[in-house]
DNA sequence: CCCAGATGTCCGGGCTCTTGACATCTGGGC
DNA sequence: GCCCAGATGTCAAGAGCCCGGACATCTGGG
């Protein structure tokens, strides 16, 4: 389960997506050279191919592994309040400073609609959206006793895709935001706060 | 050259090689299982096996290793003196005292004569001699462009096997012997100085 | 129009780890 | 004294994965 043979394979599939990601931060989807890749990382290009499939693979496991680490941090930021508003207020404005410091948000979204890996934040948001909902979700339930799952959850999906969209299409600044959010969802998890 | 695969081959070997110094250290070379050694490093015991050879193997390879190490410092404590002598007497001083505290020495001296791994640094001491031999001597040969090679190598020849003795036997404490050696090689090295 | 460069696919070859089996030796218990 | 458990060392078959080369296809630029 953990043997040698494993542990290399992890380690593969990690550098590989490091040469990924510095490739795509220097050039975006189109400047991504399979063949790039797996000679930055000392292999062969088949074997990049035998690990995502195809290119849009690579990107999107780039983009997985990415948004994993960030959830991580969010996680945190929501992590260290009690009041579930707070958790909220925080954790937006802790995504949306991240995405905006970000390099490989910024490599996505560089110039509108130019690069095809920001549809992995928009037409094809699909992964990303159920990942972090799965990550968000799981978290919160287990520290929000007091708040129905059912709406821990609808609270969840609406701040997610309010981040989301911020970071596709910047608005107020991110201490703003995540007052709005706060403002808004507020008065819901007070209503339905069960105790 | 620098292949993932290459890489990955020398990492295998520098695990194994943890796993075996952990087991020498713990329970010296009788000790050793090289079935642990696969175990510990998540590999089969075959693989041990295609690695080293056999177990005397093993030793072998971790006593290189850790000799290597070791040089290192040594080489480094001769670098830090300009005046031969006193670098001589600095790098005898640091090999005395890292010796003692050699988790890997005393594990092979624990008792007199006990442990198989002690004919490494006795009986069968030629491989850590010779391999140490050859590094001392490049760097004296290189740092000490007043004396002429040959003297040179011959002192470090001289002072290689007064320290391994007092390894296996310690005498005098490592200040006084490092003193010793500098007191006896002093006047034959300023005889034989060329400029 | 053509070609260079990139993606994606296929396959044979080779290396290495794995698994299981087996022979041999040794020390301890009965 | 005998036997067995445990350890070393060897062998062969099997599987997985990386490599290297070849090839088809597509696209943008000269």
């Amino acid at each position: 389960m953990d043997s040698f043979t494993d542990r290399t394979k992890r380690r593969l599939r990690d550098e590989l997506l490091d040469a990924a990601y510095e490739a795509i931060v220097a050039g975006g989807y189109d400047g991504l050279r399979m063949a790039d890749v797996g000679r930055r990382t000392g292999v062969s290009r088949q074997t990049v191919y035998n690990e995502f499939g195809d290119k849009w693979g690579v990107l999107q496991a780039t983009v997985v592994r990415e948004t994993e680490r960030f959830l991580v941090e969010v996680n945190d930021a929501l992590a260290a309040h009690t009041d579930p508003i707070d958790g909220l207020r925080a954790a937006v404005e802790c995504a949306l400073r991240m995405a905006a410091d970000n390099p490989l948000v910024k490599a996505a979204l560089g110039q509108p609609g130019s690069d095809q890996a920001s549809q992995l934040l928009t037409t094809r948001g699909q992964q990303v959206l159920e990942l972090s909902h799965q990550r968000l979700d799981a978290h919160v339930r287990e520290h929000w006793p007091e708040v129905p799952a059912e709406d821990a959850t609808t609270c969840v999906d609406v701040a997610l895709r309010v981040v989301l969209s911020h970071i596709v299409n910047p608005g107020a600044a991110p201490a703003v935001v995540a007052d709005q959010v706060a403002r808004v969802l507020g008065p819901f998890l007070s209503a339905r706060r069960s105790t």
